[in-house]
DNA sequence: CCATTATGATACCTCAAAAGTATTAATAAG
DNA sequence: CTTATTAATACTTTTGAGGTATCATAATGG
């Protein structure tokens, strides 16, 4: 069954006369009739009752009149949805994400993605860095954003938020009172790290602050998740280190003093595999990288 | 867009390779590429990345090769069902009867029905005689269950169902008591008549009854419908004579005489239109046929 | 009752498009 | 660097869809 017979089946059931029906399908009566027979020859059905000079439908005939139509409806449905695909706005986008920028601009990124792209969707999910970096090799991955800079090659990123950092301690820390707290006063509390596997850059970073500061930070504990490290820090296990963002994402008892003075920041990309971009990927990339611009001047 | 094409499409997404999938196809492999490209140009999308002596699938080839198994999943369901209307084993039947023959008959054929051809719908509607012979001519109604004979010229009509009259008459009438109570008995009380209009050839009959008791009946009230004839006499209005069926259909406080001596029959008749003859109306009327055989040989 | 008209079917021809064959270009593998 | 693999290209063949002319049949009008 071919969509052309039906096409031409569905205009003769409309018409009930076959030169009426082969005018407007611009083509000539006879190879209507032809087209007409053999698809009651493939259906092994009688679609029509040609009697007494008029056409009359078979139940059969009503039957594929009424569905043939709704066939047709989703046959356009689906072309015109290819293109979208095609264009980059339907689809779906698995993202991967570091943790700490649920707190920072994730949400509202997504709430500009879904107004210029309300039709395309998103699956989500928290990973490390390295996770995310094996995934979008992978192609299990769209989108990343990530600690950078990453050692990935053959992947692409966008620097989207640099942020600075800020010292946390938790509010009932003996030290929290100080004034002018700075990062030497805790040259001997045990520190609380970011593990360096996830995110070496940033924990280098961080190291390097402290050696500006005049000290090498005596380590306790180390975790791979912000959260974590805030809950120990307000636990009093500990001080630490981390994104000045975060401050803004977590309610917790806990005392920050942002460390604007060094130049050490904490920067996140947003990575790609360039070799699987999809249309909406594309259009996402150019979106974000749009919208990080705009963060940057904002500031 | 083509269910050929879609079809080719379908296989080589399958394959990822031209040569093995034209094989699967049983064509060569240089149609297989132009019908691929020009199912791209007629969508103006890429379905395919042709790289690397590998082909893979665009975000686009992805999202059209699955709507597109589920648009050939449709297809065949479509054909199949078709095919069913065609053999009379699907469809909807619109079947109008007569209030008595729901009290008799119908219901249990109606289980016969759905046990026979479980895919065929009904559509019920109670109408008076002469209505269903108008929509039957009409192609409103496929079927229906008549008192015979009808004038129906160009309906063919086949007997289903042969009873005898009843003399009905208030349990709390003075004559209820009487033991051997028959039809001369009520020569003077007031009778409550059916309709002629709606089935003459009954009417006809309950007349002869009385006059072969020997006297004309006092009409004095006339319905159409069963059910009100029986809550009048039930009232005390009057008595009436009605197909025996209904005496099993009403709960009343009536008493049923059965007047079996005379050779007068009242007749239910299954009605269709042979000229729109729908292959599920053919089953229907052919079970049917075999069903009334079987309830005048239980008898 | 016959001529006329309307309508779908049939016979035959034409042509476009789909499939086949041979070959090429490009790339990966040894 | 050669060989093998794979899709694309050029060209030919074949199929089948569409066109024209005509027929058969049934309704219509005088």
């Amino acid at each position: 069954m071919d969509l052309k017979k039906l096409r031409y089946f569905l205009v003769l059931a409309d018409e009930l006369h076959f030169a009426r029906a082969a005018a407007r399908l611009f083509i000539a009566q006879p190879p209507l009739s032809r087209q007409i027979r053999q698809l009651e020859k493939e259906l092994g059905v009688e679609l029509l009752v040609r009697t007494k000079r008029t056409v009359k439908l078979t139940a059969a005939g009503e039957y594929l009149r009424r569905e043939a139509a709704a066939l047709f409806a989703q046959v356009a449905a689906l072309e015109g949805q290819v293109k979208l695909v095609g264009q980059g706005t339907l689809g779906q986008v698995k993202i991967g994400y570091v943790g700490a920028v649920m707190h920072t601009l994730l949400p509202s990124w997504l709430t500009e993605l879904g107004r210029a792209y309300p039709h395309i969707g998103t699956v989500l999910e928290e990973l490390p860095n390295q996770a995310q970096v094996d995934a979008l090799r992978a192609g299990r991955l769209d989108l990343g954003f990530v600690r950078s800079p990453v050692a990935g090659d053959s992947l692409a990123a966008v620097p989207v938020l640099t942020e600075t950092f800020s010292l946390v301690l938790a509010a009932a820390h003996p030290l929290a009172a100080k004034p002018d707290l700075a990062l030497a006063d805790l040259a001997g509390e045990p520190f609380i790290c970011f593990s360096r596997d996830c995110a070496p850059a940033m924990v280098d970073a961080i190291f390097a602050l402290c050696r500006a500061a005049g000290f090498a930070p005596r380590k306790a504990h180390e975790t791979s998740q912000i959260n974590t490290i805030l809950r120990l820090v307000e636990s009093g296990l500990g001080w630490s280190v981390v994104p000045s963002g975060v401050a803004d994402g977590y309610r917790l008892n806990l005392r920050y003093v942002e460390l604007a003075g060094s130049p050490e920041r904490a920067e996140v990309s947003l990575l790609y595999n360039p070799a699987l971009l999809s249309p909406a990927v594309r259009n996402i990339v150019a979106l974000f990288t749009q919208l990080a611009k705009g963060e940057k001047k904002g500031r």
